[in-house]
DNA sequence: ATCCAGGATAGCG
DNA sequence: CGCTATCATGGA
């Protein structure tokens, strides 16, 4: 069990546990290209998951939280799962040892559902930055204003409260021709007429020809959303950077391979993990570009 | 200034 | 089927 050491005011947990379970690199796993919205505080970082408002706690290689917070926290973070587990099951290739050996915490975060499906949608031919600047002027504007430990943070604005905005009101938030993507899916959703939820009880396969139907969803983001939303972990996001990431490395010298041999590749060459692979990979090769050419 | 960004898609040959 | 132009916006 935790000691329970406290750091300011609330009574809190330090979540540790056996080594591998709870272990995780906090700015790595939030600062990584699939969650946008947690803002930087001295010791943490500030922010909600769904609808509750979080300070998570750097304590090591580890995170504290209040105690009440302790289940939620842990479930988001996906921290009773093992990363030693999981890593061991990633080839170990220079490039895939190099991008553990780089942020051997990162994990994947399980993301509530909507939330997951706009932020995605958001992100199309956009930088990190401002994947994360849409963000948070999506939840200024439209979410609900919360607040923990003096920080203030807003709730991400659910499909029914999008349903009924003007496309005018989303391009105010700097979304781009991706405004009426955001928007049509806001009411396939809030109408009923896609069940984000029933989708976690089939099949990879059945959701993903599910999440087609969404506009402004191919192959890119379904496979984000089952990833980070559903936790199919099998499910290879490939963007630009894992794009020529696997040209470079895995396909060097070969003829220009298509979109569908790099996703068979992948598939059959990283494992059950793969997309949890591809994490890594993404990390590292984003922030290593230049130092990573062999 | 020019090119690029965690893409999707209609329209072409 | 495979390739291309285009979409809106800001950073490098």
């Amino acid at each position: 069990m935790g000691s329970g050491a406290s750091i300011g005011l609330a009574p809190e947990s330090s979540i540790q546990r056996e080594q591998g379970r709870d272990v995780i690199d906090l700015t790595a796993t939030l600062h990584s290209g699939q969650v946008f919205h947690w803002l930087p505080t001295p010791v943490g970082f500030a922010g909600c998951i769904g609808e509750i408002p979080i300070h998570l706690k750097k304590r090591g290689a580890q995170v504290a939280t209040t105690r009440k917070r302790e289940i939620l926290v842990r479930g988001y973070l996906g921290l009773d799962r093992s990363l030693e587990g999981i890593i061991g099951t990633f080839p170990a290739d220079p490039v895939m040892s190099a991008a553990v050996a780089f942020c051997p915490g990162l994990r994947l975060v399980e993301q509530p559902l909507w939330e997951c499906l706009a932020t995605f949608l958001t992100s199309a031919l956009k930088q990190i930055p401002q994947i994360s600047a849409i963000s948070l002027a999506l939840r200024n504007r439209f979410g609900r204003s919360t607040r923990v430990e003096g920080f203030e943070v807003f709730t991400y604005p659910g499909a029914e409260v999008i349903a009924k905005l003007e496309l005018a009101d989303l391009l105010a938030c700097k979304l781009g021709f991706r405004a009426k993507n955001v928007l049509a899916a806001a009411r396939m959703v809030d109408s009923g007429e896609i069940d984000l939820a029933a989708l976690r009880n089939v099949s990879t396969e059945e959701a993903r020809s599910v999440l087609y139907r969404l506009p402004g969803v191919g192959e890119k983001i379904a496979n984000c959303v089952l990833l980070f939303g559903y936790q199919r972990f099998q499910a290879f996001p490939i963007d630009v950077w894992i794009e020529r990431m696997l040209r470079e490395i895995y396909f060097a010298g070969r003829a220009k391979p298509k979109m569908q041999d790099l996703q068979s590749f992948a598939a059959e060459y990283f494992g059950p993990f793969a997309g949890y692979a591809q994490q890594y990979l993404f990390h590292y090769w984003r922030l290593n570009r230049r130092a990573a050419k062999l």
